[in-house]
DNA sequence: CCAACTAGTCAAGTAGATTGACTAAATAGT
DNA sequence: ACTATTTAGTCAATCTACTTGACTAGTTGG
């Protein structure tokens, strides 16, 4: 039926609904420099950091655009290349303390955006939802681009 | 919590990877010339086909984009446009047989992979699941494009 | 019946990705 | 230990899906 045609539309509305909610929301909180993409980087890079591959397998993006993006928001203060120790040819990516203060605005803006869901739904669905997601959403693959 | 921001992920990701079974699948059916996003073009043009403004708000993207979506797809032969009844300068894009067809295989498609789902979590969930997102997915916004 | 608006297209520009070629460092094979 | 292959990252060029801007043709309203 079209049905199953219908759930696909459904999770990407729901998707973009809440990315856009986030993104607004940090911005709102003086984080305006900054796309959704970003977020996601941020998400991978925190609490340890990340060299640009993992960056770029996170993402489901070449090493290329992980680098290009790594590079945008070096130029924007939020993140630091810093050696590996173990490896020469690698880098870490890591936040700067800017870095950390966004990445607590965009939690904030998560909960914030969430808590409309759960006046809908009730914060039980909402949970149930989260962990049927995560029994059946295959990681990476992140970013529907190119579509 | 970090388990907010984690929902948005989740959310992309279920959604990329039915989508890209689905167009796997729909490719694998012998219609391999297309892009996940003329599937979203040919879900609004089914049953009685859609102007141009129609399709771009559909999308969520601007008039021309849609026109060049349309044009790609008039090419392929999978849909046509017919002059308007009631207005000369409005176009009514419809699927042709073969877009049809196309429209026929991405159902299976979908029905396919909607029952990897199902055999994760069971029906009873996954009808849940979409019984949920409907509530709280705002209509539109379908292409998270520009991020 | 003229002014303002709307549907769609043409053309040019843009942003975010890609592929390809390269350097330097690590790992494996003999 | 020395060579051969693989891996991490970058530089450069290109591609592509989309945008903004300008326009034509047709419609609506005062």
């Amino acid at each position: 039926m079209a049905d199953e045609i219908a759930l696909s539309a459904l999770l990407l509305g729901a998707a973009s609904t809440l990315v856009e909610a986030i993104h607004e929301g940090t911005a709102r909180r003086g984080f305006a420099d900054l796309r959704p993409t970003h977020g996601f980087v941020f998400a991978r890079l925190a609490p340890d950091g990340a060299t640009i591959g993992q960056i770029a397998e996170h993402l489901g993006v070449t090493k290329q655009a992980a680098s290009q993006l790594v590079e945008e928001l070096v130029g924007k203060g939020y993140v630091e290349r810093h050696p590996h120790p173990g490896d020469a040819r690698a880098k870490i990516v890591a936040l700067t303390e800017r870095g950390w203060a966004c990445t607590a605005a965009a939690d904030e803006a998560a909960t914030e955006a969430v808590r409309s869901w759960i006046a809908v739904l009730g914060q039980e669905r909402v949970s149930a939802l989260t962990n049927d997601l995560r029994r059946v959403a295959r990681p990476g693959r992140l970013r529907p681009a190119a579509w």
